[in-house]
DNA sequence: TCTTGAACCTCTACCCGCTGTAGGTCCTAT
DNA sequence: ATAGGACCTACAGCGGGTAGAGGTTCAAGA
């Protein structure tokens, strides 16, 4: 039996976000101790591990319900978290090529502006007018 | 004079969000009809192009509270928005490294779950046991 | 056995950057 | 005069947690 404390220490989560994961019910309600301490099971850190090491790959927590509930229930999980990881990754994808466009721009602006021209500044100049950018970056960042 | 509405138009701003800015300090109040509706001028519609172009190149408010700033007293403008921007591209970059090695992990998970062993699925595997990972992806994705 | 003090508990509010809804008012074209 | 779209305020909620207040429990040392 494990205190929140050792699960903390052990997945680098910090107390509150495991209690917050119990709370959204990803983590099942743990036995107590006579004084209310929640005391958990190996299996509750296999849980917790799985849980964080997904959302270091970026996976939101919808799907790593989904991923969970496939684990618990291993009947055909495989194409099905297949398609999970393959749907994180064209987002991952999707980022990336975002992300490339605006380094693209924030390049060209900082660059540009590498002279010690004071008076005009050549970033402020391409926030002001789009129609300065090469791209056109409908979507927010990130 | 323009309405809500057509400055929203005009920039691609829900009405809500534009109404947000003000409420946060990033558009100035604006005067108003007899009514009670507000009215604004070129330079409210042209801040707030601004604020939607560095917003889609990822400034966050906080830098564009900054660059507004900047841009409203032209001193000496020009280090001070080029340092903004320089710290918004390392931004960027970083979150792209981040993300490469995200997308090279959720590869190499998915590629190896191609085969049809449905006991046996590599992707709950790979998110289960964390030392099954080429990198050490300590920081959340994105 | 008692005492400390670290670790635990609940509850609430806050972060960013919006978005949506409810319930009401204004403005303008017909 | 009226219809109905655009506007108003106020508040709740999203994801994914984080921080703090104020109180209790647990385990190790004296």
């Amino acid at each position: 039996m494990h205190t929140i404390g050792t699960l903390s220490k052990r997945t680098g989560t910090k107390v509150q976000t495991i209690r917050y994961y119990e709370q959204i019910g990803l983590m099942r309600e743990p036995v107590r101790s006579s004084g209310g301490q929640r005391r958990y099971h190996d299996a509750d850190l296999d849980r917790l591990a799985f849980i964080r090491h997904s959302r270091q790959l970026g996976f939101p927590l919808d799907a790593i319900r989904e991923l969970l509930d496939l684990s618990d229930a291993p009947s055909r999980p495989c194409a099905d978290a297949d398609a999970i990881a393959r749907r994180q990754l064209r987002q991952v994808e999707l980022r990336i090529e975002r992300l490339r466009a605006l380094r693209k721009e924030l390049k060209r602006m900082v660059d540009d502006c590498d002279g010690d021209s004071v008076a005009e500044c050549r970033v402020l100049e391409v926030l002001r007018d789009h129609s300065e950018c090469l791209t056109q970056h409908e979507e927010i960042g990130a």
